[in-house]
DNA sequence: TCAATAGTGTCTCTTAGACAATATTGA
DNA sequence: TCAATATTGTCTAAGAGACACTATTGA
């Protein structure tokens, strides 16, 4: 069936992929190969394929996939852009997602592609981001902080074990803040004792005492 | 231009409509005049005009333009649904938004099409909204109730003059649990003292003490 | 005066924050 | 033992909830 083409809305999916690195707080960018804006920055996207995929989710997993070769741990829906005139191509609909990696994969996802991707601070107001982007980020950005405000465990940033101090380290780079270690574990104690499971192994550590190392519960989601 | 129907979705706004009618949360839902699923009822929706809408927000106020001859008050983005099979016309993407609407224009809202429109009963379980718009039913009150819930006031679905009684009341009703008068009372003072003004009327009320009025303040905005 | 609702005060209990104290390791 | 970090305990302050009290009106 042929129709026109100016009462359909080009659509995209942006994503805002977090992690933390050196402890600071990282934003994957993209540096835009084709027109329009190519060489600026932005948020990795593409465009969705009904074809190919399923919902708008699905449609971002793919686009992760080719832009990383990895499959992301956690996406979810952050809000969504929209307008006559993203560029020359038209009315559109871009569906901004929140997504988090661990980070001792941040290495690998970027891989050799250093000329075309980059870990970005996304507190630092990026110079000129693509499109509308520097708005999206800063959407995702409010999401991610107000998650971890409210107790949501950012378990998908850490590496499969962990110590408490990283994961509260992971919070007040998120946070911007610091947090204090009585308040942190109490807290943790009181509410997620369902979905942080203890493990056997210690840390090494060096000159120090060893810390107990938990790992993520099976089915464990960032929610709060 | 004319390109393959098939590589674009359809895409509509579809709106949660909420107010509170003799003490009782309602949600607007509109009788499906036309197929798919003629005579269901539904949330209220329409397809995005790109010639028309300026972005997928104002094609929400002006599908409900259309339904109600009212502009709304309060509009607000909570998420997306999207699929290959909502019906036989193939993939789509739909656009959940949240709106209140004040107690005192509900019956103007409906007029004489009261048998194309109703005011339900959000917590009971609509037997069979059309599509998945019994889940998106929920999701707006999720987002409803947890705004509230973190001291968001709904001032869009108060009168332009009203009681804290009243305003506490619409909370109530809101969360579906009583509130402490004192307790809400003492925070309005706290936090809010600067989105809510006096105002020099009082209200009649009989056999009892008069209340003072309050009115939302210029430029007030849900937020919380 | 009374009924009825508006508006305020106070007590307690829970929780968050600050910070001290103890525990465990390798050197 | 010491340095360094893990882990726990304790005191205090702020806030939430429960509930009682006072205020104001028309009848």
């Amino acid at each position: 069936m042929l129709i026109m083409r100016e009462l359909y809305p080009l659509v995209f999916v942006d994503v805002a992929l977090f992690s933390v690195v050196d402890d600071r707080l990282r934003v994957l960018l993209v540096r835009r190969a084709e027109e329009p804006l190519a060489g600026k920055w932005a948020l990795p996207g593409g465009i969705l394929k009904p074809d190919e995929d399923t919902n708008l989710l699905s449609a971002a997993h793919r686009v992760m996939r080719g832009k990383l070769g990895i499959d992301l741990p956690h996406l979810e829906e952050v809000c969504t852009a929209s307008g006559p005139k993203r560029d020359a191509r038209g009315w559109f609909i871009s569906v901004l997602y929140l997504a988090l990696l661990p980070m001792d994969r941040v290495q690998a996802a970027i891989g050799k592609k250093i000329t075309a991707l980059q870990w970005a601070d996304p507190l630092v107001l990026q110079p000129e981001l693509a499109f509308d982007h520097g708005r999206l980020l800063g959407r995702a950005m409010e999401r991610l902080q107000q998650k971890v405000a409210r107790h949501a465990l950012p378990l998908h940033m850490l590496p499969g074990k962990f110590t408490l101090t990283q994961l509260q380290r992971v919070c007040e780079v998120i946070l911007g803040r610091d947090l204090d270690k009585s308040v942190f574990r109490r807290r943790l104690k009181e509410v997620h004792s369902d979905d942080l499971v203890e493990v056997v192994g210690e840390k090494q550590g060096g000159v120090q005492r060893p810390a107990q190392l938990w790992r993520a519960a099976d089915g464990f989601q960032f929610l709060g």
